[in-house]
DNA sequence: CCCTCATTTCGTTATTTGACGAAATGTAAA
DNA sequence: TTTACATTTCGTCAAATAACGAAATGAGGG
């Protein structure tokens, strides 16, 4: 049960899920995400670190950036049957698109950089 | 992407998915679960109506009592889908099988006076 | 070894949430 | 038409949540 409402709760906020819908494009660094949601890095942190610990996706450290991806390999049921059945899930969503083109179309050293400024 | 949070936001809340997993077994009166979650029937007035205001139950008075029940024609896929999923999920759950039984144990009648003790 | 920069942690703040009890509402039976 | 009782609404309160900026951490390049 604790686990399961985890994962709600992680799926319970607009920001995370449209997190979750970019990574269906690839995997992420910190900063992609923060210029794609608007947000002060640390709060994008944050929503990071609640799919981490509800399983939804994990972490990979390549040199000074850190990659978020879809976990692939979910540990319980939930995850497993709800990551890919969101991907099916508001795909039509205006947001969800541009968020989607947005990280098809950005470099990610440019990326990285504006939203510092 | 409104919908979907609410779903979800529905959905992250222990005492809601015991609920839903309670009208798994048939629907129930305000009076019934209030008895089994153990709050305030005015809490449990509101876990349901934000259930229904996620389409995921559904209402229907009959004489002094409201009885609520699953939601047989959820009017989003986020339901449609996640209803029946749900349904295999958390079943050896021991809070889940204890609320389920007495469900099926209990005589309405008797749950509806003993709560207002 | 410094400097830069990506990320996380921490402290703060405003908002939302979940709980309660009291009062309001509605219906059925006496 | 009272009375009883199921349910909802309202006001309140404590705890959780989402956001921020500042400071801490960690890794790479000069």
């Amino acid at each position: 049960m604790k686990q399961l409402v985890k994962v709600f709760k992680a799926l319970s906020d607009p920001n995370r899920v449209r997190i979750l819908k970019m990574l269906e494009v690839r995997p992420l660094c910190v900063c992609e995400i923060t210029n794609a949601l608007n947000l002060a890095s640390s709060t994008v942190s944050k929503h990071l670190s609640l799919l981490k610990e509800a399983d939804l996706i994990t972490d990979e450290k390549e040199g000074k950036w850190i990659y978020y991806q879809l976990n692939e390999s979910v540990p319980h049921p939930f995850g497993r049957s709800l990551l890919p059945t969101i991907r099916t899930w508001i795909n039509d969503d205006e947001q969800v698109q541009a968020d989607k083109e947005q990280v098809i179309s950005v470099c990610r050293d440019e990326a990285c950089k504006i939203y510092l400024k």
